[in-house]
DNA sequence: TATGAATGAGTCTTCATTCAT
DNA sequence: CATGAATGAAGACTCATTCAT
């Protein structure tokens, strides 16, 4: 599944072949099967695997309240996240347009955010926001463009500096 | 062109078939190889005829000031090209993870954006921002998470309300 | 389809690979995917195309009436037909037992033998049998084992000498 | 084996998976090879014990000798065999075609077959027929026709009233 | 006696690409 | 400028068989 999720990340699902990824992880395509009825099956397992993970990490407070102080944390602790679990975001935004691929992921990833979008929206709320699921979406989309553009360029990009920006602006 | 940019944004690169493509422009595989060398170069074609569509349909103003009026008018011009050019943008962002395909586009894109970044620049900077690069940086992401999220449901996505959010925080 | 009867009909559908068939036919195996959907589409093909040709070379007086000099006739023509077409025949008999092909082959196979049954019924009928149904069925099952046996060694059965006998006793 | 016979009869020899018999058997697929070297192997085996069982059950008076009485008695314990035995008869009938396999089977059957046969040849010849072997060879064509027809399809094949005609006919 | 993880050759099928016309 | 028949390499997947335990 590690050396699956590299090459679907590096490559796309389609580009890499059963094959590839047998020798790579050095087990024949046969016991492979054994495991996984399919290609796709692989892909679903390593997605909700993932997420698993990610969730597992990244529970939000049990009491679902997010104070100001913690709204600093919270955006350390996500783009840590993001950080240790790079390959996963990149399988994850690389399949998040392909219609087909889309479908699978969609859902699951919903019900992961949901309570993180939830806490949020009580946070804007509280904050005095007139509309705090926009803010709330936003918030969203920001994160995800973030992620899309570190992801592309872990390197280059000037996540300390953003991060800053971040509180500074949507807190 | 139209048709092969249609089908790879909907299914991705790999997923499309020539054979598909033919069909569906009602031309044959032959002619099709007549003009483009191979699928890849298809592609390519598209990718910079997208891009020179883009740059044609979107040219910043010449003079690169933005002013606060400006920004307004901007903002809804970015959107529009965003929902008139949907195909377009949707398979650069299905583009944007994969190595190989990533490379080619990364270069142009930049300079595409470009201008549009120098005239941001300037523009924080008069706004008296501290960094204002790192504004642009952090403009740039929101716009892509936008993107993102926007080219993934169009019809479910609060654009409108957003937009207003971006004026009332970005500007 | 030529050689795929061949193959068919000496090894069985499932000993026989498109690769072979590809082989022996002189033709790449995608040449033959442009002509026949799938292995299974390629053996329907040749099993309605057989009987369709069968159903060409067998047309029953068209007046639907069997006297009894047509009886030898027919019974002469029943086992030409069956040496002229003895691969079609080994297929279908080698197909007959199999669930799953069994069930496409069987309908068609009915159509192709109604009328043929509908003639002998009235046949027993006007030879004053009790229960003409009983014997056309019976008549129907003798055809069949003798098929069977002689399709399993053309040149040891006795074919002639079974002929007077079955016009002996079944006429 | 009695597993293997089932799915052999009903799925044909290449479309059953000895992980499929192993599983029904309740066996693993090593302790199976333990048993029997091969599939192929496997096979035989069922072939082979499936002739036994056969020849025990059904074996023709010592004597040698059919008087009138035992003809009618004889039909009925004829088709009872194969009634009790449909899975092996359908399996023998399903090889019967196949080369390679039908060499195996051939010797045995008739090995098994010649007592019978024999006893046959000399009720005919007591009864006065000029060809007693064509009747011999008739009268086994028939039973074969009659099989293949009732195996296909076993509540739906009237077998007493075409028992009624064999005697009628045939005796 | 019994298991089932592991193998890899082989299966059907797809598809980018070529080329005679 | 246009066709589509033809190719063959590559892809996902299956399955008889082996072997360490």
């Amino acid at each position: 599944m590690t050396v699956a999720l590299e090459e679907f990340a590096e490559f796309g699902y389609h580009a890499t072949s059963v094959h590839t990824i047998a020798k790579k992880a050095d087990v024949s395509k046969g016991l492979l099967y054994n495991y996984f009825e399919s290609k796709e099956d692989l892909l679903k397992e390593i997605i909700f695997g993932g997420l698993k993970t990610l969730s597992d990490i990244f529970d939000p407070n049990k009491d679902g309240i997010l104070t100001e102080d913690e709204f600093d944390f919270f955006i350390d602790k996500v783009f840590d996240v993001l950080k240790e679990n790079i390959g996963i975001w990149r399988l994850y935004f690389s399949l998040l347009m392909k219609s087909g691929v889309k479908e699978i992921i969609k859902e699951p990833m919903y019900q992961y955010m949901e309570p993180f979008m939830k806490t949020l929206n009580d946070y804007y709320k509280k904050q005095g926001k007139k509309n705090p699921e926009i803010w709330s979406v936003f918030f969203g989309s920001v994160l995800d463009g973030i992620s899309v553009n570190f992801i592309s360029e872990p390197e280059l990009y000037p996540l300390e500096k953003i991060k800053k920006l971040i509180i500074n602006v949507l807190k």
